[in-house]
DNA sequence: AAGCCGCATTTTATCGATAATATGACGGCA
DNA sequence: TGCCGTCATATTATCGATAAAATGCGGCTT
C-alpha cells in the first residue's frame, strides 16, 4: 500500500523524474515517444502527485480558503455563491469555520494555518480591529463582514445603514408607526447591529417620528431561537408595536414565528422586514420583505480583490461597500 | 517579508534546529536554559512551523475534511455539529464541496486531494457505487448519506424507509387520505427519495389505502423553488389531495409556500410533513412536522467511526443506519 | 584511573516534488 | 573535419521540517 512517487513511475519508464514532472506539467517540450511511455507507466501504476511535496517546493496549493464563523445559513449561501468563481480560475475553495470565538478566529487566522492556501477570504464577525491588526501574513488576503477593519486589508462590507434604512422607510411609508429594531443595538463595538440601528433611526427621523429607546429591542445571540424569544418578551410586555425590523432575515424568521403564536397577522397587524434575503424568505409565509444584499455582487467583489492579489498587484488596499436593495414581499403592505 | 524558518530560529538562539523541534514538539528533553532561548528567539523572530513541510516529514496534517454537495442547508447544520466534535481531539474541519456533480465529487475524491487530510467524511450525494469503488485511498474515509455503497467502506446513513413511513402514518392517523410523496421516484438509483417512497407506500399500505402512482410527485432538483412548482402544478390539474410528506425539509417549505398562494390552510386543508428537522421547521408557521434524523447523532457516530480508523484500527467496515423519530408541529393535526 | 552510562544536543538522511543547471547527441555549416 | 547551436533528457540543489543515529560530556562505579 506504499505510495507510488514520480521516482516509480520514472524507474517503470526508465527515464528521470524530471522528465516525469516535465510531462506531467507541460513545462519543459518533451519528444512523443518518451511522454507516451511516462503517461502509460503514470495510467499502470496509478500515479498521483503528491501535493504536499509540490507545494512545499513550488510554493502553490491551487486552494483558497473562505473562512467564516459558522457553515449555517448565511455564510453556507455566500460560500455556494464563492465556490464557482474561484473554481472558475482553477482553483479550489475549502470553507474553515472559527465558531465566532475569538480564540478560535485567531486560531484559524494563525500565520500557520494561512500558509496552506494561496488566498484567503474571512470573514470577520468574531474579531475586533486590534485582533485583525496582529494578523501579520503575506499572504493575499480579503476581509468581509460588518466590522471595522485595519486599512491595510482589502474588504467587502454591505451598506448596512442604507438597508436598515430602506426597509424601516418602507414600512412607515405602508402605515407602521411603532417599528421594533430587533436585533439591533447602541453597542458600536458590532457595526452590523449598530449601523443597522443607526438606519432604522434614520428612517424614523426622516419621516418625523419619535425614536424610542424602548424599540430597541437586542439578541442573546444571532438564532432565530434568539429572535423569536426577545420578541415574546416585548409581547408580553405590553410594549405597543406595528412594525419589525429584523437584523438578519434569521432573526425575522424567530419574529415570524413569535407573531404566529401570539395571534398577531403579518402584515395586517404587524409588518416585518428581515436583512439578507436568504433563499429561505421568499417561501416562508406570506414572503418575508428583506434588504438584499447581492449575496452574488459581494462574493465577484471579493473574489476579484482576491485574484488580483494572488497575481501579484500590490497597490493600495480597497475598501467596498456593495449596495443594496429592498425585495418587498408579503410580510409588508406594499408586497403582492 | 522572507518567511522565518526553524533554521533562522536555531541561529538566532545559537542551537542546532533539531533542539528547536524538540522544544517545540516535546518530543525529546531539552534543558531548561536552552528552551528558554529557544522560546525567546521563537518569539522574536515571530517563528511559525511551516505545515506542509511538517506534513510532508511527518506524514500528519491534524485536518479532517468534510466534503458535501453543496455548504447549504442540510449539510451546513450537520457541518457545525461534526466540527467540534473534530476539534475536540484537537484536529481541524475544512468543507469542500463537490457540486453534486459526478466531476467535481471525484475530482474532490482524487487520492491527491485526499493525501492532504488525515481522515475524510464524504456525503455522497452525487456518486453511484461504482464511481465509490473507484475511490482506492489509504486514508481512514467515512461515507455519509443515502447511497448503496461498497462494502469495504465505512457508512452512516438514516433510517429512510422509517422515518417517511412514520410521518405518512401519523398524517393518516389524523385523517389524510390522498397524501402526495413530494420530491419522491421510484428510480431507485436515488435512494433518499426511493426509499422514503417505499416509507410512503407502506404507511399506506399498513392503513389499507390504496398506492396511486398520480401521487408520488418527483422535483426537478432538492430546492424549495422546485418543492413549490412541483406542488403548484399539480394544484393546478386538479389532483385532489390532503396530505403531503415532502422528501425533505427544504422541499417542505417549498410546498408551504405553494400551499398558502394557493389558499389552503395548513394543516386544516392539507396536512405536511417533511424530513431533516432543519432549524428552520421549528419556526416556519404553523411549524413544520418533521422526521428527525439526529443529526447529533450521526455527526457522532460517523467522527466515531473515523476517529477510530486514525487511531490505526482495521478491522471491517461498519455500516450503520441512525434511528429517526417523528417530530410533531403545527402543520399535522397532532400538533399543537 | 579506566570504563561505562545516561543525558543533552548535533549530524545525517529523508519526505516527494521541481527550478536551475548540466550533459550529450545530432545536424548544419564553413 | 571540426566547431557550434539546439533540443531532449539527466543531475543537482532545494523547499522546511523531523526520525534516527551519532557525538560528546560529566558523573558514577570498581
Amino acid at each position: 500500500m506504499a505510495r507510488v512517487t514520480m521516482a516509480d513511475v520514472a524507474r517503470e519508464a526508465g527515464v528521470s523524474t524530471m522528465t516525469v514532472s516535465n510531462v506531467l506539467n507541460e513545462r519543459l517540450p518533451v519528444n512523443e515517444p518518451t511522454r507516451a511511455r511516462v503517461m502509460a507507466a503514470v495510467a499502470a501504476l496509478g500515479y498521483e502527485v503528491n501535493l504536499t511535496a509540490r507545494h512545499l517546493r513550488a510554493g502553490r496549493t491551487d486552494t483558497v480558503a473562505f473562512i467564516v464563523p459558522s457553515f449555517h445559513d448565511y455564510f453556507g449561501e455566500i460560500a455556494d455563491k464563492i465556490a464557482p468563481l474561484i473554481e472558475a480560475d482553477g482553483r479550489h475553495l475549502v470553507l474553515e469555520r472559527t465558531s465566532a470565538s475569538p480564540e478560535h478566529e485567531m486560531a484559524a487566522v494563525s500565520v500557520a494555518r494561512l500558509q496552506y492556501y494561496d488566498g484567503v477570504l474571512l470573514s470577520v464577525a468574531g474579531l475586533d480591529r486590534d485582533q485583525l491588526d496582529r494578523v501579520r501574513t503575506p499572504k493575499p488576503i480579503v476581509l468581509l463582514g460588518e466590522r471595522d477593519v485595519p486599512d491595510r486589508f482589502n474588504h467587502v462590507r454591505l451598506a448596512n445603514e442604507e438597508g436598515a434604512r430602506l426597509a424601516t422607510a418602507h414600512m412607515i411609508e405602508h402605515g407602521s408607526r411603532r417599528i421594533l429594531a430587533l436585533g439591533c443595538t447602541f453597542d458600536t463595538a458590532h457595526m452590523m447591529s449598530s449601523d443597522r440601528r443607526a438606519g432604522w433611526e434614520r428612517a424614523l427621523r426622516d419621516a418625523g417620528l419619535d425614536v424610542d429607546a424602548r424599540h430597541v429591542v437586542p439578541v442573546s445571540t444571532y438564532t432565530s431561537a434568539a429572535g423569536r424569544d426577545a420578541l415574546l418578551d416585548v409581547i408580553a410586555s405590553g410594549l405597543p408595536f406595528d412594525g419589525v425590523f429584523a437584523v438578519t432575515d434569521v432573526i425575522a424568521l424567530g419574529a415570524i414565528a413569535a407573531l404566529a403564536e401570539s395571534g398577531l397577522r403579518v402584515p395586517v397587524d404587524v409588518q416585518l422586514a428581515g436583512f439578507d434575503n436568504l433563499d429561505m424568505a421568499r417561501f416562508v409565509p406570506p414572503g418575508l420583505t428583506s434588504v438584499d444584499a447581492d449575496h452574488e455582487g459581494v462574493a465577484e467583489t471579493a473574489v476579484g480583490l482576491l485574484r488580483r492579489q494572488m497575481a501579484g498587484w500590490t497597490g493600495p488596499a480597497e475598501h467596498v461597500v456593495a449596495p443594496v436593495s429592498l425585495v418587498v414581499r408579503g410580510s409588508t403592505r406594499g408586497g403582492a
